[in-house]
DNA sequence: TTTGTGACCAAAATGTCCAAATGGTCATTT
DNA sequence: AAATGACCATTTGGACATTTTGGTCACAAA
């Protein structure tokens, strides 16, 4: 079988279960059944190898999000929607922002630039849906850099750092219920 | 004078220059010309002597933002007035800033503990105003706990998150202006 | 010739001491 | 009765030894 798809398959196991630094080279070889140096043949180093695979997480949730998003529908109807698919991706969420906060004292520029990367790549996604709402007259005009920070910011404090101080965290409906009554609802005409 | 305010005088001015883990007993006891027993006769120990440091910072935190609030404006200006004098003390309060440093690098479980405190203050707070102006019926039935929440997210993305990925801060009319577009609009009945 | 590999290396992480520092106590003083 | 600081048990931090790990490359396999 493809060699690099091993290695990117052994790689998002290993990550997801053990975190970055947790994440050796010679464990992934292992489960890729692949010798180490080949790992370096497809992946500069271990981070960007990693950056590789969130990249391809995040291409992967734009996707499902696009899928369910139909134009036929009202944008109340398909921004629910969307939101739903995402916290189908909740716990990856949750173990990226783990993750984050894991490595939080390694501050070096590029961990800060791929973390830079990710948020631009969120919220350039979602920009992107707004301002065609936007134009098709169905929301109204606000900034829609500044809602699509603020839609990520929220999802993520309801995500995540509800539950650093709340023993019970907040269940899916309770979520969606909550951004949608505030901030959709905000956005129609 | 008072040896238990002179002994809160010289904690408070200690934690803020040095932080929690880098004030030693033996400081606190010396600047605050006291025997160190003297202080264990006042606070248990070490950590309630900084929750009870913290708790005054936290009580004169809701001093200024109530002072701020004044009955004949909208729920919208007064929760932005608020939420931003309170914001704003890690500026004006060395306490708070140092607290807040020593979180994140240090990652002390002592002030961990104190700024979920320092959060929760801050969510009640909000929370308790909310349904204040449900009640007076100028805005509609939501889970208050849940909007005061997201107020403080929204505001701290803003305020202090947006920075990180753009080198542009954002003024205090834009935010003021982005809030009232997303949040405060749909909390009008 | 091209692709894959694992022994090898420098660097980073982890473990091990041990002396210095620190939180907390209590017999003694005021 | 209130205050104190010498004292103690525990923790901390620094120096050093040991292990682990990311990354390389000479060599093997295809």
């Amino acid at each position: 079988m493809d060699r690099k798809q091993e290695i990117i398959t052994a790689a998002t196991r290993s990550f997801s279960l053990f975190g970055y630094k947790a994440t050796t080279m010679d464990q992934i070889a292992k489960i890729a059944n692949v010798g180490k140096g080949t790992i370096y043949t497809f992946f500069e180093n271990k981070e960007v190898l990693f950056q590789e695979i969130v990249l391809r997480m995040i291409a992967e949730m734009k996707q499902e999000a696009t899928n369910v998003i139909k134009e036929d529908r009202t944008f109340q109807e398909n921004a629910h929607l969307a939101l739903m698919k995402m916290l189908e991706f909740r716990e990856t969420h949750q173990l990226f922002a783990k993750i984050v906060d894991e490595e939080k004292d390694l501050r070096t520029p590029t961990v800060q630039q791929v973390l830079k990367q990710v948020e631009y790549a969120i919220v350039s996604f979602v920009k992107v849906k707004i301002d065609k709402y936007i134009e098709k007259g169905e929301i109204r005009q606000v900034n829609s850099e500044l809602v699509a920070y603020l839609l990520l910011k929220a999802y993520l404090a309801f995500v995540n750092d509800w539950n650093i101080t709340h023993d019970q965290s907040l269940s899916e409906e309770e979520i969606s219920h909550i951004i949608q009554d505030t901030i959709f609802r905000s956005l129609l005409i």
